[in-house]
DNA sequence: TTTTATTTTGTAAACGTTTACATTTTTCAT
DNA sequence: ATGAAAAATGTAAACGTTTACAAAATAAAA
């Protein structure tokens, strides 16, 4: 690897000049402009970036820890992430947590460690005061989860508000005996959709039913399993419920399996509207989340933070849309 | 932020001392120690990584280019080298290109400045002439995709072969037009899927008929539409062989819109065996490439060139394996 | 107690850049 | 030609670490 030092040498002047040519060049005069640029050439010379950082104490790179890689609900919001990240010229970096805590640690440790310049993290699952710590003095935005009395911004949508408008729903159309698919406890979030579930039927005059409420991890498989032991337990319900349109999937599965029929035996519906939702037979009815402004609005706050401005709004709040589709409505518009 | 400096003032020691305690402190008098670490709490410090790094030469990181994220091919494949990455102690952050070659050109650059110990990947859609020059002085391996007379390592599936064996299959259950769904001319993987396809016909005494290929991009929307395009063209088809699951799962949507039975009018093959296609209906047939296992080798081999071992086999092909589905075969083998 | 071996600590150079400042060279008015 | 102003170049410190080597402190042996 040759270095500045080299190509200073081998053009004949001092690694000041260098480094001016390499920066884009003014006051350098077209001859030395032209031996040293020659030298880089022969040397096929790249300037380390690990040294300019060092020196700059910025990278521009910003990770972006995602709970898992295949949920293809957080492919969008990387995209308004992504873009609102390319015109601050900054660029991103994605880690995939696997929904592994420890992972969301290490990458915490390498913004502390000044690796990158800044994190979003679509999860925050990580313990609370090691985020805390880190968010008080390095930038963090976390976006669709959020942390309780944590001062870190955060943009969401209100996830009790639209568990409570798709419980609704399900209810308006006549069905009494909703079950909820729910994923990992310790997430605020699905916490959230829970007691928008319950505050539904609470408004309707319906009792909460302890049984119909399975816990999932958030996959196609898991949605699958839980609702055929659903099935297989005996409980009445002619509704399906999930915290995630994943689940949901799995869920009718499960159901076609068994013969039912979507929406008259049962119907279902899911949240987050990832795209194969309006693909799969019966379209399934969800929350649709504004992923793509999630995503640009998380990345505005970061590039704020990163350049040390205040910033005004801390947990912003974006509004979401109830998509009926025909797994709870039969003709249910199609979007 | 404090340094080590810091931390060597307030402790009373020097940053050597700091140095040592930091790295796990083996000849570190008790005293120092507590006294270092206190001060190290005191001031919440955290080393510079990119001094570190500097010094040190190396950063522990890769790269992974992908494609397209959205696309649930490359997750298993990712899974593979995240796990083999994690047995090396080498951390893996993911760069999503969206098909934009300028994308994998910066983090092309990205490896030459240092800024990361290596790259894989899952693309190669750059100009060769970069990445021949990058690839002849540091650790790039390529995966799923690979370079005609260019010496980067690389690992594949024959797609020759298999395309050939999926043609194959579809010939044997009586079909004789088959349409081919391609993407991307300038991607020695789908002209090599061509060529199977081509091969196939040849072997079994069928014509070529221009008309049945059609140039998607790599999506579910896309093999919809021009499946539909198809359709219309009023050209005569009883089969559809995708190069990639995606398109497939378009085709089977547009197949069943339009009122086709399948497969008995009109059957689907696809290609990867990505995780929607055994969970939609019809399940569909489809080569399984050893994803994870190409994500082991490909990291393994990684893993040699950067610690700068000379490695024995440059182009790895791994096996593939037809997957008999109902979307070709009613009763297909089930897997 | 002295000498020697061992352990702990410190000094300073190095990693590869950038940049303020000083110096030299060039240009141009006089 | 001379001097001043402008332009080009160089010097050296700094960014925050690690580490070879030297030095000092401690422990062990005589």
């Amino acid at each position: 690897m040759s270095t500045i030092k080299d190509v200073a040498e081998l053009a004949g002047v001092s690694i000041a000049t260098v480094s001016r040519v390499m920066k884009g060049a003014q006051n350098v005069s077209p001859k030395t402009l032209a031996a040293v640029n020659s030298a880089i050439q022969q040397l096929n010379y790249h300037p380390n970036a690990l040294a300019r950082q060092l020196k700059h104490q910025h990278t521009n790179n910003i990770i972006v820890i995602i709970p898992d890689i295949s949920n293809t609900f957080f492919h969008e919001i990387l995209l308004g992430i992504e873009e609102t990240a390319e015109k601050n010229n900054m660029h991103i970096l994605i880690a995939d947590m696997h929904n592994k805590p420890s992972i969301e640690e290490y990458y915490l440790k390498a913004l502390m460690q000044k690796e990158v310049d800044g994190i979003i993290s679509l999860s925050a699952n990580v313990a609370q005061q090691l985020l805390t710590q880190a968010a008080s003095n390095f930038p963090i935005v976390i976006a669709c989860q959020y942390l309780q009395n944590i001062p870190v911004p955060s943009i969401t949508i209100d996830n009790i508000k639209a568990a409570r408008d798709i419980c609704n729903h399900l209810i308006s159309t006549g069905k009494r005996n909703i079950a909820h698919l729910t994923a990992l406890p310790n997430f605020l979030l699905y916490q959230d959709r829970l007691n928008g579930y319950n505050a539904s039927l609470k408004e309707n005059g319906l009792d909460f039913q302890a049984g119909l409420i399975r816990y999932c991890s958030p996959s196609v498989r898991s949605g699958y399993e839980q609702t055929l032991s659903l099935l297989d337990s005996g409980q009445k319900f002619d509704a399906v419920f999930a915290a995630g349109d994943t689940m949901a999937i799995g869920a009718i599965r499960a159901l076609k399996e068994r013969g039912l029929r979507i929406p008259e035996d049962c119907a279902v519906a899911g949240f987050d509207d990832i795209e194969m939702s309006a693909l799969i037979e019966p379209p399934l009815t969800t929350i649709r989340q504004p992923k793509y402004r999630i995503g640009e609005e998380a990345m505005g706050m970061l590039v704020a933070l990163v350049k040390g401005e205040h910033i005004q709004k801390q947990n912003i709040v974006a509004p979401h849309q109830l998509i009926i589709r025909e797994s709870s409505e039969k003709g249910g518009i199609k979007k």
